[in-house]
DNA sequence: AATTAACCGAGACGGTACGTCTGGTCTTTAA
DNA sequence: TTAAAGACCAGACGTACCGTCTCGGTTAATT
C-alpha cells in the first residue's frame, strides 16, 4: 500500500530552496538539461524530498513559476475609455514581454511542460491563466457597455483572436514580435468585434 | 579531423527501418520516453548509424513525420467562389483532425520538438507548413479578387487569426474543438477582413 | 550534551517485538538484506527506539540470538566415564546441529557479525561460548583425573582441535559434516591427548 | 531476454583498473564501507562496466585477490626430511602472516565474502586453497614415506587439525597467535598422526 | 492531582549508494 | 567505407536505507 506524505510535516525551508534552485537552473542550463539530481544538490536537499512532494521534474518547474507569480494576482487592465488605445498598450506590452530574451528559456520550459502534461495544463488554467483572462474579459465587457464592441460578442473567442497569434508566433518562431504587429492585431480583432 | 558521412553510401534500408521504428515507438510509448537506444534496437540497426545521420532524437522523429507527409504536397483548397463556405469546410476539417485522438500523441511529439529546437522549427516552416500556408493564402487572394476580402488585408495575419486559436486550444487544451467553434472563428475573421 | 537513555524506562514490549522481528527477518531475507527500517516496521516501532538501545544492526541481531539461547545456560556434558564415547556423542550432535539447514541462515548471520565486529566477538565469548567451553573443559578435566588424557594437556588447544575443524568445514563449506567425520576427529584428538 | 556480454570484447585495461581500485579501497576504507560507485570512480570506469562483468561487490573484491595471488601458484613447502621442524617453520610463518595487521582488513573482507557466498567459496577452494592444500598434503605424504606419519592417516583431516585452530583463533579473535602456539599445535597434531 | 521528563510511534529530513537506463563515442568484424 | 554489434565512460534515474531530527501522545515518577 502507498502512504501519502503528511503535508503538515512539510519543511517550508526545503520547499522554498527547491523552487528557487529549479528556477535558477532552468535559466542556467535550460529545461532539457535540467535534472532532479542538480536541483537537489543546489537546494541542499535530499532527492527523496523532491520525489516525496512532486510527481515529476515538470511539476517542480511548474510550481517554481507558480510561486513566482503568486503576487501577480488581482491586477486589472488599464481602462481609459478608449478600448483601441488600451488594447494596443496591453498587446504592445505582451509582445515586448515575449520578445525579452531573459524570459525566453524559462517560459518556453513552462510551456513545454504544460503541453506535455494535461494535469499541469489544468493547474495552469486554474491558477495562472484563469485570473488574468478574467481581468482581460472584464475590460472587454467595459467596452461592450460603452458600445465599442458588439453586445453579443463571444469574449472567449475574442481573447483567443488577440492572444493566440502572438503565442503561436513566439512558440513556433514563425515571425517577428513588433509593436506594429501588436497594433495590426488589435485593429483586426476590433473590426471583427465591432457592433 | 571530422569527416562528414557520404550520403551516397547511405543505406536506404536502414534509413526506412529507423524512421518506421521511430514512428511506431512515438505512438507506443510517447515522445518523452522514446530513446535512441530503443529506436536502434527496434530497427535492427547500430546506434552509430543513427548518430551518423541525425543530430538528435528530435531530428529522427521529425524526419519520420516528414517522410509520412511527403505525399501531402501540392494540395489545393476548395474554391467554390464562396469564401465563407469554403473556409468553414476547411476549418471544420482542421478542427476534426486535431480532435482525432489517434493523431494526438505523435503530433504533440512533433510540436514539442519544434518548440524546443529552432532549427527543426525552420525546417518545419520550409518543408511542411510553408507549402500548405501558401495554398491557404492563394485561396484568400482569390477571395480578394472576388471582392469578398479587403484588398489591403494582411494575409499572413489573416492566417494566424484563423489557425492560431485552434492551435492554441489544442496545444493547451483550453477548450473544446467543435464544428461550431470553427464556424464562429471563420465568421469573426471574415468580419475582420471585410472590404 | 548527550544524555544516555534511562534503562528503567525501557519498554519491554518494544524490546521483545524488535528482537522477534529481527529473528524473523534474518531467516526470511538473510542477514545481508536485513534493514533496521524493516525491523522497525515489522515490530511496529519507531526507528529511533532501535537506535536508542542498540549500536548497530549487528548488535540487534546478536541480541536476538542471545535472547534465544538464554535458557541453554548451565548445561553439562555427559560423563559416562568413557571419554571416547562421550566425546563422540557430543561431536556427532554438534555436527548434526551444524548440518541442520534450518539453523544455517541465522547462525551464519551471527557468525558474520562476530567476525566483523570485535566488540560483539567479545560479548559472544563471554556470554555464549565461554560457559559452554567451560563445561567442555570440565569433562576433559574429568578424563584427566581418570587417566584417559595426559595430565599436562593444554585443554584450550584440545577444544580447538576438536571444534575448529568442524567450524571451518561448516563456515567455508569445504567438506561434508557426517557422524563418521565426528568419530575420526575424536579418534585423532584423543591420540594427540593420550598420556 | 538477457544477453550475455561477449568476453572477447572485454577491455583488459578497464579490468585491471577495477581490480586495482578495489584492492586499494578495501585497505583504505574497509570492506563494509566499500562501494561499487567508489570503485568505478577510482578506476575511471563506468559503473555499468563493473555490473557487466561481476555479479556483486564481493565478486570484484574476490577477483582482486585472485589476481594478486596468481603468481603464488606452484609453490612447494620446505622438505628437510624432518617433518616436525618443517611443519613448525610453516606454521610459524602462517601464524605470523595472520597476525600481520596490514593483511587484517583485506583478508577478513575476503573471508566474509566466502562465508556469505557459496559460489565464491567454491571458487576459493578451486583456485586458491586447492593448490596450496595439495602442496601441503604432498609434504605430509613425503613424511609418510619416511615413516614419520602413519601410513593410513587421513591427510585432509590432518590439514584441518593443523590449520583450522589457527583460522578460528584469528577469525573469532579467541586467542593470541604466537610462535609458541604454532609449535604446540604441530606437536599435538604429530602425536595424533604418529605411526 | 498536577507536573514533568523520558520514552514511544511516526515519519520527514539530508545523504549515500544502489542497480538500471540512456546518451554519445569508440572499436571490432563482416560485407 | 559503411554497417551491425556492442563495450565503453559518463551520469541521471527513481528507490531503499542510513542515522538524525522533530512532532504529538502516552506513561511513570516526582512534586
Amino acid at each position: 500500500m502507498h502512504k501519502k506524505p503528511d503535508p503538515a510535516r512539510r519543511s517550508e525551508r526545503s520547499r522554498q530552496a527547491i523552487l528557487q534552485a529549479a528556477r535558477e537552473l532552468v535559466t542556467e542550463v535550460g529545461y532539457a538539461k535540467l535534472s532532479i539530481e542538480a536541483i537537489a544538490a543546489r537546494a541542499g536537499v535530499g532527492k527523496q524530498t523532491i520525489y516525496r512532494w512532486w510527481r515529476s521534474k515538470g511539476a517542480v518547474v511548474f510550481d517554481s513559476f507558480l510561486a513566482l507569480s503568486e503576487d501577480t494576482q488581482g491586477m486589472a487592465l488599464p481602462d481609459t475609455g478608449d478600448i483601441e488605445a488600451d488594447l494596443k498598450t496591453v498587446m504592445r506590452a505582451t509582445v515586448a514581454e515575449f520578445a525579452d530574451p531573459a524570459f525566453e528559456a524559462p517560459i518556453r520550459a513552462l510551456n513545454m511542460e504544460i503541453v506535455a502534461d494535461p494535469e499541469l495544463a489544468a493547474q495552469y488554467r486554474d491558477k495562472l491563466a484563469g485570473p488574468v483572462d478574467e481581468a482581460k474579459k472584464e475590460r472587454l465587457r467595459s467596452a461592450q457597455r460603452a458600445g465599442q464592441i458588439a453586445e453579443d460578442a463571444d469574449l472567449d473567442l475574442a481573447l483567443e483572436l488577440l492572444y493566440a497569434p502572438v503565442y503561436q508566433r513566439w512558440l513556433l518562431r514563425t515571425g517577428p514580435l513588433t509593436p506594429e504587429y501588436a497594433d495590426a492585431l488589435v485593429d483586426a480583432v476590433l473590426r471583427a468585434l465591432r457592433p
